[in-house]
DNA sequence: TAAAAATACTCCATAGGTATTTTAT
DNA sequence: ATAAAATACCTATGGAGTATTTTTA
């Protein structure tokens, strides 16, 4: 069976008669008629009923006609729906997210995004940076926005931006003016509130050198995984906690936030994708992390 | 776009290479790369993304092959049902019969069609002779069990079988006994239920003739489209009415039908057809009908 | 270097063209 | 006699084959 002579009956149909049928397709005769007959041949059905007035559908060729229809409309879709795919106009993107990324690039990047491409699907999955790798490798996520340090074989990170390590403490806490920047060792016997080590190594570390350049180690008197809660506890007394600054845009009354004197740690935020998978709307969801990235932290850098 | 880069295209899909694909559709691999990527530059997209280590869909392939494969199902069953209709074994027919048929062939006929082919939808109508002409032509109808005479350029007639006009008289008539014939003289100044000519003309003047013949003109009180209704009014005692012998098989209190003596006018029932008009159905009920009417009255001729 | 896809070419099967015959009204 | 479809034959496009090169992990 070919497309051509589905074609060509319809056109046969249509015309009532092969040789007017011939003459809209801009072919001779004989050829259209030799395709239909194969394609009968082909089913082992009479489709068409001939005579010297012209030919008109039999009750199989009408039955088959009607299917045949729809199946070519159903092909028109699917190369309509490529176009549209391979253009990125319409899709689906899962995107992972470290929680610090909500109050940093992740707003304004997806604001531009949907604006631009509103018939794309953006699936929002907030993960920790383990959690992302273990979904890009599962496909079950096209991108991330995660942490470093990120050196596994078959993905590939780009820098975002850097964030330095701030202060976060109750509000309760008197010393100094807000815009001042704090000596974390001041504060080397107080309790800290960190993540646990093995949902987020990277960041616990980076906080535990902070501590160690400062002269002491953290006495950690709570774990907690997300960021909110990390606040929450400060704002409730239980402790301090040193966090990537744009965790700043979480204003949380009873909790302040503090530069930290000297040489602050850097905590560094990128893209992770898998290496060698090709993807429009990854690369363009890429982008306007990129730019948004610039828009928020690019003055620093200029 | 050609059925066979589908086929293609899937098989690569399937196989993740277009080496193996090939090897599935025995053929070399060059043509089959060829074929993938021109349906890709036809369609303008790119549907597989190649490597060293294979080739996979790309989103836009991903969302092309789900309609493509859709589509190719939806010719597959376009194959069946042409092939299912043209043997006959589903479809429809429309067939349209004078209200006499009910009594006689057309039950049998029905029953044995039915039984032989469930799938196929039976649209009956009961119409006159006239309007079943007229159905044929717009082709509302497939066919007919009429009335001689036909002489229709467009139609063909296929004579059934004969039936002699009886005549159908109120119980309370007492002269003679039920199985004798009966002189339809006796009767000259009696009332008569006839079918209006326009509808019937055939059988009007069937039945007027027979009145001729013997010696009157029918004095005509009512007209009555159907013979239930001619019979209805014959047994509330509005008259006598001569009708075509199945009629017997309609048993109504009140009535009983008697032959007439002597020449006995025959009336002709027959299978309308559009001339030119193929139709496997249509042979295969107007056999179940040739045969039904052989079992009924095929008796007396032999 | 090895495995896969792409390129270069050759060949022939077949879709389509022209000329003509057959068929049915 | 006419109009349509079928048949016969020819041509050439392009689909498929073989041999080879390119690519990248």
């Amino acid at each position: 069976m070919e497309l051509r002579q589905l074609r060509y009956l319809i056109a046969v149909a249509e015309a009532g008669n092969f040789s007017r049928a011939a003459a809209n397709l801009h072919m001779s005769q004989p050829p259209l008629s030799m395709q239909v007959k194969a394609l009968e041949a082909e089913l082992g059905v009479q489709l068409l009923e001939r005579s010297n007035h012209g030919a008109k559908l039999t009750a199989a060729g009408t039955a088959f006609l009607e299917e045949a229809r729809a199946a070519l409309a159903r092909l028109e879709s699917a190369r309509r729906r490529a176009q549209l795919v391979g253009r990125g106009e319409i899709g689906m993107l899962s995107v992972g997210f470290v929680s610090i990324a909500d109050y940093g690039v992740l707003p304004p990047a997806l604001k531009v995004f949907r604006a631009r491409y509103p018939q794309v699907e953006v699936q929002l999955h907030e993960l920790t940076t383990d959690a992302q790798i273990r979904e890009l490798r599962a496909s079950r996520l096209d991108l991330g926005v995660a942490l470093a340090p990120m050196d596994e074989a078959d993905l590939d990170f780009a820098r975002l931006h850097d964030e330095e390590l701030v202060l976060a403490l109750p509000s309760s806490h008197r010393t100094g003016r807000a815009q001042d920047a704090m000596d974390l060792r001041t504060l080397s016997t107080e309790s800290f509130i960190v993540p646990p080590r093995d949902i987020a190594p990277g960041l616990h570390d980076l906080i535990v050198a902070q501590c160690r350049a400062a002269g002491f180690a953290p006495r950690i008197t709570q774990h907690a995984r997300q960021m909110q809660t990390v606040i929450s506890l400060v704002a409730s007394g239980m402790g301090y906690a040193l966090v990537p600054s744009s965790v700043r845009n979480l204003n949380r009354p009873g909790v302040q936030y503090r530069r930290l004197a000297g040489a602050a740690a850097q905590v560094e935020l990128g893209i992770v994708t898998r290496k060698r998978d090709s993807g429009l709307l990854r690369e363009r969801f890429a982008q306007a992390l990129v730019n948004a990235a610039r828009t928020l932290h690019g003055k620093r850098r200029t």
